[in-house]
DNA sequence: GCCCTGTGACTAACGGCGTTAGTTTTATGG
DNA sequence: CCATAAAACTAACGCCGTTAGTCACAGGGC
């Protein structure tokens, strides 16, 4: 079936499939094979629309990042940090099996270069020091990529044998998963406003006291 | 070349060599016909002493997580908090290409579950009620692995050419990569500090106020 | 001292992986 | 209308994890 009339493939359509197969299946069942198969094609038809595997994540990575919103900085800053973290949040939580691979920074991608420009924009022009905008940044997305990653509660198994007798103090631990999702938005609202909390004393001494 | 006088393998000498590939050249290198050509012998042999590679991926990971030092939580919960932070972040920095292996939670891997009975026994001796005790840790985690899955990724590229005209803020972002150590371990010691600083206020006020 | 069993190495193979080369047919631009 | 490019294909390479079956030596029981 060489060249048909109406193209079966295009790179749009690619991705789609890419992220469905990873939201399903998780980021190990991607194959180049399995994304071709649900395509209703061949693998070596992909590359005709994409340069390889590689670069289809991280395509499909940047897809996903377009949901973060960095628009809150054009209030204040943290209105804007607020707002970012948990859009971002939201962002890894809707597709979690892409988490380890989106956790590792923006590298190339667009999109995600440019949430960054504006986070580090938004916090230097609200007073904050270059060093203090990096390492708020960096501080802010160490929770949402921890909270993402692990889903805490998710980490621990759900057999309440497990525990018997041998680890007294998670004799409750059989019970994380129920209620994993809330238990890890609650743990991370937490650390949020201990953040926020303690960056605004910082922000104001910053601002006040110098000169 | 069938069963020698002194065995060239034992699940020892193969996690260790495992832990090597992975340190060298990242977890995905990491290969059963690799290991075994390193240990001088075929990918088969190695069934003969461990059960699959999964297997043997978590037995290196519970190996890593026995540099995790929970014993301050003997003096007090807030030092407890502290000195498992520290030695969680240490122990993932030293073996950056494993963290998103074992930021997926303790599973039933022995080490990493008595580290966690550890921690959540220190929070509620301390006072803490079940539910804040099961917060503390899961905030406290996605700090560690956040952090660490950063350090990891040094997510920007070092390339000043990447950010020209196009990102105005991130001008400076070319040079994040020589600075990437000392970056994070700030960034982390900031929001931890925030943390434990933000839980002191609320535990003073769980434990004085009511009743 | 000899056999017997189990251990620990081996070779060969299966099916799946990413990717490339080369083929074929159709769509499209000049 | 023809040349070229596009978009599908088949076949193959060298990886991967894992299993089955083979073989020689080690150590214990007689």
């Amino acid at each position: 079936m060489p060249r048909p009339s109406n193209p079966l493939l295009s790179p749009d359509r690619i991705r789609l499939a890419g992220l469905e197969i990873i939201d399903e299946l998780g980021l190990e069942a991607l194959s180049m094979r399995r994304l071709a198969d649900r395509l209703g094609v061949k693998a070596a038809s992909l590359y005709n629309h994409v340069p390889g595997k590689d670069e289809l994540l991280h395509e499909i990575a940047d897809g996903v990042m377009r949901a973060v919103d960095v628009s809150g900085f054009e209030q204040d800053w943290a209105t804007g940090l607020r707002t970012w973290a948990r859009s971002f949040r939201a962002a890894l939580i809707a597709h979690p099996h892409l988490v380890p691979f989106l956790a590792s920074g923006p590298a190339r991608r667009e999109t995600a270069l440019r949430r960054a420009d504006a986070v580090h924009g938004g916090l230097t022009s609200a007073g904050w020091p270059q060093r203090y905008a990096t390492m708020i940044g960096a501080s802010t997305k160490y929770l949402v990529v921890g909270s993402a990653m692990g889903s805490f509660s998710a980490g621990f198994p759900d057999e309440a044998e497990v525990y018997d007798e041998r680890f007294p103090h998670l004799d409750r631990a059989h019970l994380l998963r129920e209620h994993a999702a809330e238990i890890d938005a609650d743990s991370f609202e937490l650390a949020l406003a201990a953040l926020v909390d303690s960056l605004t004393r910082l922000h104001h001494d910053l601002t006040t006291k110098p000169d």
